[in-house]
DNA sequence: CAGGATCAGTCTCACGCGCAACCAATTTAT
DNA sequence: ATAAATTGGTTGCGCGTGAGACTGATCCTG
């Protein structure tokens, strides 16, 4: 790409390498593809399959729609994932006699080994990634994240958002 | 989603909720969303036409592999949005004569008017996004991104990315 | 100045996704 | 009590995507 000429236009100038939106997206897509390669290339999980996994190494028990919210995925997605996982013996479902419309999800031993493996290696990756950053930086970088996820909530509130 | 239960397991804690990779895909996933309702809904644009588009705005000249490199996405991506975007009329292809392989594309007049009436809204929801942190946070913000992505680059570097 | 590597862009294929219709269980209203 | 509305979860469908093969153009190297 050239260098950005500008825009022969009366519009106020948008550059993207200095858009919000465009850096947290190319930020985001970059770490997440490096993390991907992870559970991805070396346990064959899909990213839903992951995060399905991860919510409940996290909260050992929770229904579809529990990990749905928590994940940012569309229900769908979670029943595939789940479907896929308990085919792999790695989730059980779990009937819950209280309400017979909802199943609890459970990791396996297995699926806990794999939680397990795989948990040291995201943190490691989140600790090279972080030492870019001061300790004083990164719990401030942190904060503002939450400041403008809050803010983004507010902005589009009704938003059922999908990754 | 109870309140996080400790897991029953040995390896160390990874909660979502603070683990970085998580907080940037939501955050990224929340406003890129919220910014497609503005080219989805009222411009008819998918993602990546509205990312050639502001690619050519910005560059009024490019070729696709300029813009596949530039907004993150496969060369096939881009190749289809072209398509149809030259379809809508909205993009112009012109041979180059001292390349045959490749082709210039430029914003038609028609384009260009998308373009313009595009950019003030989308400076507007970074403007509103923006509120929510100070301008010294704002100058902060942006600057640690540059440093994360660097260094997630250096992690991953032979990595092509898709958003 | 040939022949092989490389490059730009298109196309086919298979897959994963979101959507929405759907089913079954449960809650609410009448 | 019963019908209507709501909720948890599954499934069929259509579409857009990434991977990668392929075509034609250009460049490199001997």
């Amino acid at each position: 790409m050239d260098a950005p000429t500008p825009a022969s236009s009366s519009a106020p100038a948008l550059t993207l390498e200095r858009f919000l939106p465009y850096r947290l997206v190319a930020l985001s897509a970059r770490t997440s593809n490096a993390l991907a390669r992870i559970y991805a290339e070396r346990f064959e999980l899909t990213i839903p399959q992951w995060r399905v996994i991860a919510t409940l190494g996290q909260s050992p028990v929770a229904t579809a729609r529990d990990i749905a919210s928590h994940g940012m995925m569309h229900k769908s997605t979670v029943s595939r994932a789940v479907s896929a996982l308990v085919a792999r013996g790695l989730l059980r479902k779990e009937p819950n006699a209280h309400d017979m419309r909802e199943e609890h999800l459970r990791l396996t031993d297995a699926g806990r080994r794999i939680y397990d493996s795989i948990v040291p290696e995201a943190l490691a990756f989140e600790a090279r990634l972080m030492t870019a950053l001061d300790p004083q930086e990164r719990r401030l970088f942190l904060a503002m994240i939450d400041k403008l996820d809050a803010q983004a909530r507010s902005l589009a509130p009704d938003m059922e958002i999908e990754a």
